[in-house]
DNA sequence: AACTGCACCAACCGCGTGGAT
DNA sequence: GATCCACGCGGTTGGTGCAGT
């Protein structure tokens, strides 16, 4: 019971795309606009190539706002934060990175950032067994250790969710289902409500606002903590000193509380209830994974 | 130089969804 | 309501290049 196939794979040409290829296609999206039907696509732009493959390519590879390669600090934290929150949907991902496109950002996830964020995770857990007394005393405990280097924010970001752990039920990789079992599915209590998900607001934004010089990488990080981790952190005895292996809340109370204050606006303007939603698909549809499902329309 | 293993990434595949009929 | 069809998505595959032996 299959899908009858979208064109005749033996008629057409697959494999990578050669340069007058793409010329093609660019010079028929140029000039005829937003394509409206890409089945009919390679017809009307003389491609011998599945409507489908025309789309992926002129979508990944040759929109002229792409961008390749060359992952900042910052999307790299948007990454791992919207991942530990929302698990592997990459298109809503990638929404937030301009110029980044789903695949590329599930590319660039599967293969580098994944082994740095774990990397990141077991340095932290590391510290946690060895440098803290413990979840919940980490606030009093004594910072003996420098905080970890912020080349990457993402171990941070990698707590429990439901949505990775669904993710991890579902994903037939392996790698990920070993990176979601990393973690407890004790915070099932799902904050239920009405949610009012404004999606479309790009990372770019982000750059346009003013820095303050004490907003480092740290207080972003804090911010993006505060955005997703309440409810997953179980209604508060999980401190925000164990968040940061016990550092990073003494880190934090040296930065400008301004600073804190309106990258904290920022984040919860940008990502105002992604977690909360995405808690909500979660209890509507444990352990089955259910695109769409539970999303408001402006998230798919 | 030849071989092997690995990392990267473009492209493919199959399925769910939603609009049109 | 049922069916068809195109789109969009996430998982997976395969080709290529590089590093190590």
């Amino acid at each position: 019971m299959g899908r009858a196939p979208c064109c005749d794979k033996a008629s057409v040409k697959r494999g990578p795309w050669s340069p007058e290829e793409d010329e093609l296609l660019r010079s028929y999206v140029r000039s005829h606009g937003a394509v409206s039907n890409w089945i009919a696509l390679p017809q009307k732009a003389g491609l011998n190539r599945c409507g489908k493959s025309c789309r992926l390519r002129w979508l990944n590879y040759l929109r002229p706002d792409i961008k390749h390669g060359g992952y900042t600090e910052q999307e790299d934290m948007v990454i791992c934060s919207l991942y530990n929150s929302i698990g592997s949907r990459w298109s809503i991902i990638a929404s937030k990175l301009p110029g980044r496109t789903d695949n590329d950002v599930k590319n660039y996830w599967n293969t580098k950032l994944k082994k740095k964020a774990m990397a990141m995770h077991h340095q932290q857990q590391h510290y946690h067994h060895h440098g803290t007394a413990g979840r919940g005393h980490a606030r009093a405990a004594t910072i003996a250790t420098p905080p970890p280097a912020p080349q990457s924010q993402c171990a941070s970001y990698m707590q429990p969710s439901p949505a990775s752990a669904s993710s991890a039920v579902t994903t037939a990789s392996g790698d990920a289902a070993s990176f979601g079992a990393m973690y407890s599915p004790s915070h099932q209590a799902a904050p239920l409500g009405h949610y009012n998900v404004n999606a479309a607001a790009p990372l770019a934004e982000f750059s346009a606002m003013p820095t303050p010089a004490a907003a480092n990488s740290w207080a972003i990080n804090m911010a993006f903590e505060d955005m997703f981790l309440p409810e997953l952190v179980g209604g508060g005895d999980f401190s925000q000193a164990d968040l940061f292996g016990g550092f990073g809340a003494s880190l934090l109370q040296a930065q400008d509380s301004r600073a804190q204050s309106s990258l904290q606006e920022l984040s919860a303007c940008y990502f105002p209830n992604a977690q909360a939603e995405m808690w909500a698909a979660a209890a509507d549809h444990v352990n089955v994974k259910s695109p769409g499902a539970g999303l408001c329309p402006s998230l798919t």
